[in-house]
DNA sequence: CTTGCTCCTCTAGCCACTAGAGAAAGTAGG
DNA sequence: CCTACTTTCTCTAGTGGCTAGAGGAGCAAG
C-alpha cells in the first residue's frame, strides 16, 4: 500500500475533475484526505472508491444530496437497503416526470417550427409565443 | 389609453412574478417603463404583450438569449422568419437530446431499483454505483 | 390618522460547479 | 545547483434564472 496517489491522478482515475474534487471536500461529500510534507491531498483506494461512486451518480442524474445520503447507507453493510431503494425510486419518478413534461413541450415546440418560407409577420413562432390562445400548453 | 398598470397587476396579467419582472428589466429583457410621481413603475399594453411572450417562451422552455433574440424579431415584422425558425429548431434539437440522455438514464436507474427485500450489503442501488462494470451507461 | 397593502432598492442565496489569480512545491534536464 | 515546466495550493468571483429578505416609502380605505 503507497500512501496514496495526487489529486491529479485521482481525477484521472475516477474522472472527477480536480477543482470538482476539491469542492466536494468543502462541502464535506468527501473526507478531508492527509497531506504531504508539502501540502498536498493524499488519496486512498477507498477515496478512489468514493469518488468513483459520486461520479457515477452524478452521471445518473442523482442530486449531490441524495448522494450524500446513499454514501452514508453505503458505509452501513448490515442496515435495511430500504433507504437506498427509496432514494432511487424518488429519481426515477423525478425522471419521469422531467420525461413527460419534456415530451409535452417538444409536441408543442415541433408544432410551430417550419415556417421558413414566411415573413416575421406571418411566423408561426412569433405568433404562437405572442399569443397564449395559439398553444395547447397547459399552464404548469 | 390609461397611463398603464403597477407592476403588481402586470404580474397578474402575465403570471410573470413581480420580482422577476423588475428582474427582467435589469437585465435589459423588458424595457425600463416609465414611473410614476412616487416612483413606482407603469406598464402599457405593449409591455404586457412583452410579458406574455417572454412567459410563454420560458414556459416552453427557451432560455433567457433566445427570447432576447425572438423578441427583437417580433419586431421586425418584415424580416424574414427564417432566424426564428431556426432558434426554435435548435430549441427542439436541445429537448430531444434531452429527452433521449433522461430516458437513458431512466433504463439505468430503474434496473437498479426494487432491492427492498436485502441488506445494503447485497443492495443493487449501492452495487450498481459502486461498480462502473455494473453499469450500462455511457460516458458522455 | 392609522392600518395594511403595494411598491421601491439593495444585498445575498440557491445549485453544482467553473474560471482565474497568484503563489508554492515538485520534477526533469542540463 | 539552476532553470523550465507542471502540478498543486488557496482564495475569490462568476454562471443561469431566479428567489428571499431587509428596511423603507407611497398610497387607499375606514
Amino acid at each position: 500500500m503507497t500512501g496514496g496517489v495526487p489529486i491529479g491522478e485521482a481525477s484521472r482515475a475516477s474522472g472527477i475533475k480536480v477543482p470538482t474534487t476539491r469542492y466536494y471536500e468543502q462541502i464535506g461529500l468527501l473526507p478531508s484526505p492527509p497531506r504531504t510534507e508539502g501540502n498536498r491531498r493524499l488519496y486512498d483506494a477507498a477515496d478512489l472508491q468514493r469518488l468513483r461512486f459520486i461520479r457515477h451518480a452524478r452521471e445518473l442524474g442523482f442530486e449531490i444530496e441524495p448522494i450524500r445520503e446513499l454514501l452514508t447507507l453505503a458505509g452501513e453493510p448490515d442496515h435495511p437497503c430500504e433507504s437506498a431503494d427509496r432514494i432511487a425510486a424518488a429519481h426515477l419518478a423525478d425522471i419521469d416526470h422531467k420525461i413527460s413534461r419534456l415530451t409535452a413541450l417538444r409536441a408543442e415546440v415541433a408544432r410551430m417550427t417550419d415556417c421558413s418560407n414566411h415573413s416575421v409577420a406571418e411566423c408561426r413562432v412569433i405568433e404562437v409565443l405572442g399569443d397564449h390562445g395559439e398553444c395547447l400548453h397547459e399552464r404548469h
